[in-house]
DNA sequence: TTAGAATTCAAACAAACGTTTGACCGATTC
DNA sequence: GAATCGGTCAAACGTTTGTTTGAATTCTAA
């Protein structure tokens, strides 16, 4: 027999299937995908060691599993958002403010909505970033390929001077900031450091991050911007 | 008996080190830490699978070992250039392109050397940067503390009008798109395609990321600029 | 109420892991 | 030339891993 057939969601098979993903989420978000086994998941989930398998089919499953649960709405929210904005703005084209904003706000809900896994899910989404994971790539690349093309297209329009392949540039800056931002341990317990007030919320993070991202993004062409190191190699 | 000990240098044993180093560089480089096993290392080192406790102790302190190899005169250089561009620029405080070049040229020319570990070594470090595994995390702090106090300082003179916390943050964001800059699998593909000229290099990679984060981090200072969630939420 | 499917469960599977051991080799030293 | 020491080696250590199995249980439908 060739794969294995996954049941369909029975209340009860529902059930389980939510234990194992809220479970999951949590430990894959703390120690990775590697460093984590079926048995700390189940164990923490209360369910049988072998409901992974007759679930999600293996472990790789569970994982793309769990990114899926809540990155598929996220991205279709950004999607939407960005078309609704464009609308508005329409004839004109939208501000790179809006187009990140675009991106930003179905982040910060999520952030901001523990039933959907809250901060956790977008550490774990920043973490699964930079897995050299095959299969993790792999996933990712196809789960935000509609988004990305849809929002460079946008950038393009609000950038009409930057040659495609430096905005392709700039573009992979932003998500390397925003994805490392995210997964930040080190970068929560600096704002409790620095600002208490603030302390807990992904959202003031993302606040301070946005005005960064579009300076970098609005950056004047550089013919030749020497970071001086004639003098220095 | 706490603890094991390591053997001094004598000229077979630095050999067989080195092989091992140079193994695990491009091993942890493509897998990662968890999922690269000993007997992978040893048998593309071609020495024995002991030979790994034999020298380095443990799997962790060999990945210790495989980072600080690079990386402790990378940071040497680093603030050693640093120290040099502020004498040539005294009493002038040095400009940001300065201060972020003290920081990438000796990153650039660690690329460069093809027997300083060339470009593995710096993706492997990136993916460092984003491992949750504690040791790591620990390490890396550690190893880089006071580059980063020293470079901190250089930019809050280069900035005097931003708020130590907001230098912080945007430090913050600078680390992460380089580190994910360096991480990235995807990146080098990017460059291949879309400039095949400068293919294989990473030099045009951050010759390219550094006007993006000097602008970011001059970007004027917000009192509130709105990523314009207001009318979204 | 009973047949049958869907789900749970304890137990076992083979494979791989990091680490340790004790015999062995080769050079250096007394 | 025997003793010593650093180094290598094959083999085994005890765990842990993801996955599978077949019997028990619970639910569903006729």
């Amino acid at each position: 027999m060739r794969g294995k057939v996954i049941p369909f969601d029975t209340p009860r098979s529902a059930a389980t299937q939510e234990k194992i993903l809220d479970a999951a989420e949590a430990l894959f978000m703390e120690h990775g995908f590697e460093a984590t086994s079926l048995r700390q998941i189940t164990a923490a989930a209360g369910v049988n060691l072998a409901a992974v398998n007759y679930h999600f089919g293996s472990k790789e499953e569970l994982f793309q599993a769990v990114l899926t649960r809540r990155l598929d709405p996220m991205n279709q929210e950004r999607v939407a958002l960005l078309t609704r904005f464009e609308r508005e703005a329409a004839p004109r084209p939208l501000s790179c403010e809006k187009i990140l904003g675009a991106m930003f706000i179905p982040a910060l809900r999520l952030a901001r909505d523990p039933r959907r896994g809250g901060k956790n899910f977008l550490r774990l989404l920043g973490r699964a970033y930079a897995d050299p994971a095959p299969f993790i790539r792999h996933f990712l690349t196809e789960q935000y390929a509609v988004m990305i093309a849809r929002f460079k297209a946008a950038f393009g329009r609000a950038l009409p001077h930057l040659p495609k392949k430096e905005l392709s540039w700039r573009l992979h800056f932003v998500m390397g900031a925003l994805s490392y931002t995210l997964a930040g341990t080190d970068a929560l317990k600096l704002i409790a450091a620095l600002n208490p007030r603030d302390s807990g919320n992904d959202e003031a993070l993302l606040r301070r991050l946005a005005p960064f991202l579009i300076a970098g993004l609005k950056a004047p062409l550089s013919q030749d911007d020497e970071i001086d190191g004639e003098n220095a190699v």
